[in-house]
DNA sequence: AAATTTATGCGTGATTTTGTTCGTATTGAG
DNA sequence: CTCAATACGAACAAAATCACGCATAAATTT
């Protein structure tokens, strides 16, 4: 627990920096180094930081995602495709989301929901929604992949199938012109493609970009899935295809 | 469950910016600051903003309140134990970890070994294990819990069961005088247990704190196990019933 | 219509935080 | 090794913030 707001800025400055320094925060804050002094004191005697001459360092073994996840924030379109995907997704939902950018947008969109029940092979995702104490997150077991926090491996598969969700949320790496969703994974497939056939309705989020990617594995066409939110416009020809699919296409 | 449309709207802008100020909140509003006071107040009592002075702040990360501040409870103790527990497990060991402040403390000392394969049901074991990249991370699937980040649910023991460990180093809620394991949690005993039929080495972590407590549910006997890390004496009793089971204990 | 509940504002004293000063400890240059 | 510069912690007063009781008004219930 920080007793004020400079404390929490203080702990995610370090945390992106790796150190803070005394003079530094003070200017920043505009407050005496005194007031800074007292604030690392605090923040080193919970342990949370380790106090040194004219400043303070992160302790040994503390995680640097902040910074990454910072990044990723403010990207715009990610965001309203994810606003326009959580209103869509109501109270009391069960929802599976996969591994991707755009669906972790999707998942702070829904820290006002409630009651939801959230099934995700993302790290990330389970972090994000952790803060809605409304919300119960089933994370897949498996193998941890640092690069960009999934769990993926045969075992994820095997826990997907017991369930049956009312909405899957589901990013992939690229779609091609004929409407066929990309991947680079092998593994993610398999759980993408599972979930899709447990799911009442399944969303596709992507943005614009992944209309110009190409990536070698097919997950499944957008003739097998319910809704695609994306920020840009996309070809006349899929565009009618989707029209004879019935696939509905949220442009945001 | 808001009370009313402010405090949605504070927790918005709480989320966006990290933070909130009474005053910049009782002038947005046009109201007093007892009564953003008030907001605040029911919303820190409800977890979902945490207060500070001069304002609130979003709670941080998965884990609460409470299991933070048993974090800090004994921490040097835990740590000296910890230190011990790494010492004994080899680069490129395969390990289950379960949940506990003691465990956990053994991951942040295995940072530095290397090719590990770590199984665990623990979210913060994977979080502190992330960063050293040539360890191997297996999270069992399952619900969330977020008390103590821990993951729970029958999924967990059919994923151990699939393993066969070199160590397990485990955790628990107390320990008997007759040198009987306890444990609050029924499922996590289910983990446990499995893991150490599944092990071919045990190591019980536990500081001296553990043997003044009391818990209702056994895990096993320390006669099932190899070693015991503690840091505290132990009974004259327990020492020799420990050396005719063959169970060595490490006292730091 | 009367009674109760709820939300809000106001004032006062208590608590917490901050700035200032001063003596001590640490660092780095010569 | 010595010395000056800087950083540090403690103590105290000033300022900001908070908690509590009480009053008022609107909304709800009886």
């Amino acid at each position: 627990m920080v007793s004020n707001f400079r404390q929490k800025e203080i702990l995610e400055l370090a945390r992106k920096d790796g150190k803070v320094t005394v003079d530094g925060l003070a200017e920043l804050y505009d407050v005496t180094v005194q007031t800074i002094r007292r604030d690392l004191s605090d923040l080193a005697e919970t342990g949370r930081l380790d106090r040194v001459h004219g400043g303070a360092v992160v302790p040994s073994g503390v995680v640097n995602i902040q910074y990454e996840e910072r990044r990723r924030l403010n990207d715009v379109g990610k965001k309203a495709i994810a606003v326009e995907c959580a209103r869509s997704i109501p109270d009391g939902a069960s929802v599976f989301m996969n591994i991707g950018t755009t669906t972790e947008a999707v998942a702070r969109e829904l820290l006002d929901h409630e009651n939801l029940l959230v099934v995700t092979n993302n790290l990330n995702i389970a972090n994000i929604l952790a803060i809605n104490h409304s919300c119960e997150i089933m994370l897949a077991g498996g193998v941890l992949r640092r690069a960009d926090g999934g769990i993926v491996g045969g075992l994820t598969v095997e826990m997907v199938k017991q369930f049956k969700f009312d909405y899957s949320v589901l990013g992939c790496s690229a779609i091609d012109a004929d409407g066929d969703l990309l991947d680079f994974d092998g593994q993610e497939i398999m759980v993408s493609s599972t979930a899709i056939g447990r799911s009442r309705q399944v969303m596709i989020v992507a943005d614009h970009l992944k209309f110009q990617r190409k990536a070698p594995l097919t997950i499944c066409s957008l003739s097998d899935v319910e809704v695609l939110f994306t920020d840009g416009k996309i070809s006349a020809e899929l565009s009618t295809n989707c029209a004879t699919w019935g696939t509905k296409v949220v442009t945001v």
